[in-house]
RNA sequence: GCGCCUGUAGCUCAGCUGGAUAGAGCAGCGGUCUUCUAAACCGCAGGUCGCAGGUUCGAGUCCUGCCGGGCGCGCCA
């Protein structure tokens, strides 16, 4: 409706007279749902946006392009300007009616789009180390990412769900050694223990910053089990931490599969040391004049690329080290490889999921991407803010260090996927999320996830009841017959998910999704209490707001598919 | 000190990239079940959009400066 909309007003915009200067083909045409319903279906603000290139006023520039406008009757019903010049459309009965029929010969793919069609993106998100469970943290990450990729998905992208992990690095190691010392306390528990600065009692040979949590102390366990006290001749924590990494991962990827989630491909940093592609950087870097050697250590000359940072001494240019005087490189070199890495596979898009804390680590990625010509511009960065657990009212305090973390696993057991999911999607990201358990765990109208599946359960209900009474579904319902208030809001609503998924996908905001089929909900109920159905004067209103009431299944179905949450066919 | 995010109803938050009278849920008050799921619906009440300037036909939305909250600012990741 909208690309017609506007095709048609460019038509008109160009039957006008104006300078000479003037691109008619440039204008920008958008047309947005007015909060007031008296404002008609669609409003464009075209007239006042060309007040000023055009030196007329903007009510005299609407009734000329309304006068050259030629709409089809069968799609609008009426056009009138209003207020300080927005022209407000009206939906004919008839668009409405065959948006509806639309929607249920689409099925289940009634949402989708074609913005994306013939491109690949690549989304990469949860990228926990496997250094221990997922927590709260982890899953806002998990949730957002995943849905991310679902609306790319809708929007025709062909999609393909990555996890960046590493499992060589400093916090491995000490997660080995972490092991190790469990083990060897298992296998002779009158060993000698120490006392840590919170008063957890471990081992003598437990690192000091080890990781502390009980699954350490299981997958110790596990270990004796399978391999007995022999296991601790070897020398290192080497097979401890491979032991672990592959219990750690399982967990996690479970941990996963209870979210709905299942990732296509895992990607080792390792690999780009294996493949030389770290090292490449760091060449090909010099090459360019980009990267040199001082103090031991190698530098990214960003300053000469912009980078500065301001302190008191003044704003000054920055250098970044790329590979530390031990030899080692810091983060940030592998991560530039891993993004030339996926822009190199030829994905049409990038999207990165950070928490907060990594925010200030984008911008010397993309300076080394451009840096060794990789287009930037095809990486998006959606960052999220941290979330707080509140329990009673007050928030629940995590320190990983110290295992006081809550896992998401405790978190679904205690209030459901679903809910897990829902909470962490019907927020803007980029807010903090205050994640209230009593609320989430209340069953009832105050959690707002069981209304949108309330009312899909409601519409699965009736239609069996309809059944009953040899009401069914079919191709002929006459659409036309649905013309109160309630029938036509629901209708209107219904036929906004295509451009509402297209908006979430752009904007890379699943809230918004949310918080529209919240709205399709209402509307829903409203359609509920005004038009009986089984009860309807005539069986063949029955019939079309059967139909109707099949279309608000579609969407809500549809809606919830895409955030990843179920519908209940019964609550 | 500097950078990013944020401040909207008692609480939790939307606000469609600058539009028309700022919205929703919860909490509060009051109504609606002999009829398709009351996990619902309807109504009332609730606001200096942190504060002060600016930009323009028009600002919750953009700019500047303050104030408050969060996260960063390493040869940690």
């Amino acid at each position: 409706m909208q690309a017609y909309l506007a095709r048609q007003f460019h038509a008109a915009l160009a039957a006008l007279d104006a300078p000479d200067d003037f691109d008619a083909s440039a204008v920008a045409i958008e047309f947005e749902t007015p909060g007031n319903p008296e404002h008609g279906d669609l409003a464009t603000n075209v007239a006042l946006q060309l007040a000023r290139p055009l030196r007329r006023a903007p009510r005299q520039i609407a009734e000329a392009l309304v006068e050259h406008l030629a709409l089809d009757p069968k799609r609008v019903a009426g056009v009138e300007i209003a207020g300080p010049g927005f022209i407000n459309i009206r939906f004919a009965p008839t668009y409405l009616a065959d948006g509806i029929a639309e929607i249920l010969s689409t099925g289940e793919a009634y949402g989708r789009t074609e913005a994306g069609a013939g491109k690949t993106a690549l989304v990469e998100y949860v990228s926990a180390n496997p250094t221990g469970p997922l927590t709260v943290g982890h899953g806002r990450n998990a949730v957002l990412g995943d849905t991310i990729a679902n609306l790319l998905d809708w929007t025709g992208y062909a999609v393909t769900r990555e996890y960046y992990f590493n499992d060589a690095g400093r916090q491995m190691r000490i997660l080995g050694e972490s092991v190790r010392a469990r083990v060897e306390a298992l296998a002779q528990p009158d060993a000698p223990t120490k006392t840590l600065d919170d008063g957890t009692v471990v081992p003598e040979s437990f690192p000091d910053d080890g990781y502390r949590g009980d699954y350490i102390v299981e997958i110790a366990q596990a270990i004796l089990d399978e391999h007995g006290p022999g296991i601790l001749a070897v020398e290192g924590a080497e097979p401890f931490k491979e032991a672990a990494e592959k219990a750690i991962f399982a967990d996690i990827e479970r941990t996963l599969e209870r979210l709905g989630i299942r990732m296509d491909a895992f990607f080792n940093e390792h690999s780009l040391y294996a493949s030389n592609a770290v090292w490449d950087v760091v060449e090909h870097l010099r090459e360019k004049n980009l990267a040199y050697d001082k103090d031991g250590a190698v530098w990214f000359a960003t300053g000469q690329l912009g980078k500065t940072r301001t302190d008191s001494e003044g704003e000054r240019a920055v250098d970044t080290v790329l590979v530390k005087s031990s030899g080692e490189p810091t983060y940030r070199l592998p991560d530039i490889a891993y993004h030339l890495d996926k822009l190199g596979r030829g994905f049409d898009k990038v999207v990165d999921v950070f928490g907060a804390d990594h925010i200030a680590t984008y911008p010397d990625v993309v300076l080394g991407v451009e840096a060794l010509g990789g287009d930037a511009s095809k990486i998006d960065v959606l960052i999220y803010q941290f979330v707080t657990l509140v329990r009673g009212g007050q928030p629940v305090k995590m320190s990983t260090r110290k295992a006081t973390y809550v896992t998401l696993d405790e978190l679904m057991d205690e209030v459901t996927e679903d809910v897990t999911r829902f909470f962490f999607l019907m927020r803007s990201p980029n807010t903090h999320l205050e994640f209230d358990l009593d609320l989430a765990k209340e069953a009832s109208d105050k959690n707002p996830v069981f209304y949108l599946q309330y009312a899909h359960a409601r519409i699965c209900s009736i239609i069996r009841k309809a059944e009953d009474v040899g009401l069914t579904l079919g191709n002929e319902a006459d659409l036309s017959l649905l013309t109160n208030e309630s029938e036509l809001g629901l209708m209107k609503e219904l036929l906004r998910l295509p451009s509402e998924i297209a908006l979430a996908a752009e904007t890379m905001g699943p809230h918004k999704l949310a918080t529209y089929l919240r709205e399709v909900a209402t509307a829903f109920n409203q359609f509920y209490r005004d038009s009986p159905i089984i009860g309807a004067d005539h069986e063949a209103l029955g019939r079309a707001r059967l139909h109707l009431a099949k279309a608000a299944q579609l969407v809500l179905r549809n809606g919830l598919t895409v955030l990843g949450i179920s519908a209940p066919e019964q609550m």
